[in-house]
DNA sequence: AACACGATTTCG
DNA sequence: GAAATCGTGTTT
């Protein structure tokens, strides 16, 4: 039996994957073969084209494109000309939503997770449901969490700004 | 064609 | 506290 994510565990409501990711195994088969397995420590949700936090919101684009269509798929962009965010599309299409990457149990911080890792560019649009190169496994445990406010995005302003969309595990 | 601005990290 | 650094969306 495999235990791997199916389609099903995207296709649902990025308040509902964003924290359940949680404790799961980030799984990542590097260019020389070798197989590395991550624990998901740190995720923020981002929601569709009403939260103004997402790049969704204002509307799509070829950056953002990836987030309309139906959940497991990477939507990868670059922030502050160097760091490279590592995101997974939730729900339907036709609904943009997707969940960031924030912290690994091995690496804290986006942009240092994805230097980690070994993701940039070229993993834009890979599906974690049948890529042979990334994809996440259940571990078997569905740790406690703390929510708070996500980082990095005052910009978008209330009620947005202040959403408990941050999703911690506890230690 | 030019410009403004980041879902960050690192260094002083 | 501020620089580094460049793709993307917007304006000219």
């Amino acid at each position: 039996m495999s235990k791997r994510f199916g389609r099903e565990f995207y296709s649902r409501d990025v308040l509902e994957v964003a924290p359940r990711l949680l404790g799961q195994h980030l799984v990542r088969i590097g260019p020389d073969g070798m197989k590395s397995t991550y624990v998901i420590s740190e995720t923020e949700a981002y929601r569709g084209g009403e939260d103004l936090a997402c790049h969704a919101s204002k509307g799509r684009t070829p950056r953002n494109e990836v987030m309309f269509g139906e959940g497991g798929y990477l939507y990868m962009y670059l922030v502050y000309g160097m760091y490279w965010m590592m995101n997974v599309v939730t729900g339907h299409e036709g609904v943009p939503q997707a969940v960031l990457f924030r912290g690994l149990r091995e690496a804290s911080g986006p942009g240092r997770l994805t230097r980690l890792v070994g993701v940039d560019r070229n993993f834009y649009g890979e599906d974690l449901v049948l890529s042979d190169r990334i994809w996440i496994e259940e571990s078997g445990s569905t740790p406690d969490y703390t929510a708070g406010p996500r980082v990095g995005i005052d910009y978008a302003g209330e009620p947005w700004k202040s959403m408990p969309w941050r999703f911690l595990m506890n230690l």
